[in-house]
DNA sequence: TTGGCTGCAAATGGTTTGCACTAAT
DNA sequence: ATTAGTGCAAACCATTTGCAGCCAA
């Protein structure tokens, strides 16, 4: 964990940024929540928390920042906001995102990981990374009367 | 092409809208440009060269309607706004995003469905829709010194 | 005819930015 | 000490909404 922090800490230096105690606020609830996708509404909460004092503004600045740095990336859901979440080594993760209660799902898979040299190959592009999401209905919202199956 | 259009006035009629000559505009447009994406200001732009006097908030309001109706869908690119296109039949295309020349490559691939029916299996999920994106570099651009090779 | 549609302009709300102050190096 | 970073509030800008007039059915 506090692993994390530090290596962090000198992505930042390398890069001339200094490692403000709000940066380390919010870097550490990122860690603690690896499993989570903040808004910036969120994250801004969970952070308040720790550090009352800390502006949204500051929020949205430091995500650019992280973002910049491949500390964090953005997540497109069919949201009005954005989300974010940390980069991970074991980053190859997906989305299942349920359209009845908005749970969303985790998973990886090694198919995916040929399909994509093959898509590679075959046009010639050079791949740098993918959003891969799927949207339907989990579990539990196809057994229940909420999921609406017209 | 005048099926198409034709099938949408019946769809909006069915559903208790109206045909109107804007909402014929816009679609006529979309139509003609069944390969494009649009942005709301692009289409627009493209509706105004036909229509002059169409408001901005029309589109917005009828691509939201035309979405509810499953006639257009929207397209979740890593943009600032929301882009929109055609629903079409042979509709399990997907894109390929060039990061320095911006074009866009769309692909279909059967393998893509077998995936899916064995994700939807492995985790008890009703796949409904996918998005999937490739980000990387196209031809031009691994050729060419713009794109950025660290 | 008439209720849905439209154009306009004002409002909304997530995100960005200017500025004076604060703090990490 | 110096300059990057911060909090605050105002600005920004894509999108939404209220309303009076308009037109497809």
């Amino acid at each position: 964990m506090q692993n994390l922090l530090a290596e962090y800490h000198d992505k930042l230096s390398s890069n001339n940024y200094k490692l403000t105690s709000q940066r380390k606020d919010i870097l550490t609830v990122l860690i603690n929540n690896k499993d989570r996708h903040f808004s910036v509404e969120d994250l801004y909460n969970e952070v308040k928390k720790v550090n009352p004092d800390v502006g949204l503004a500051t929020i949205y600045r430091n995500l650019e920042l992280f973002c910049s740095l491949n500390i964090t990336h953005m997540l497109e859901f069919e949201s009005d906001y954005k989300h974010y979440e940390l980069v991970s080594e074991d980053d190859h993760h997906h989305h299942l995102i349920c359209m009845n209660c908005d749970k969303i799902i985790e998973f990886n898979d090694e198919d995916l990981v040929k399909f994509e040299e093959r898509l590679a190959e075959e046009y010639d592009f050079d791949m740098v990374k993918h959003y891969i999401k799927f949207y339907g209905y989990c579990n539990s919202c196809q057994n229940s009367n909420e999921g609406e199956m017209e």
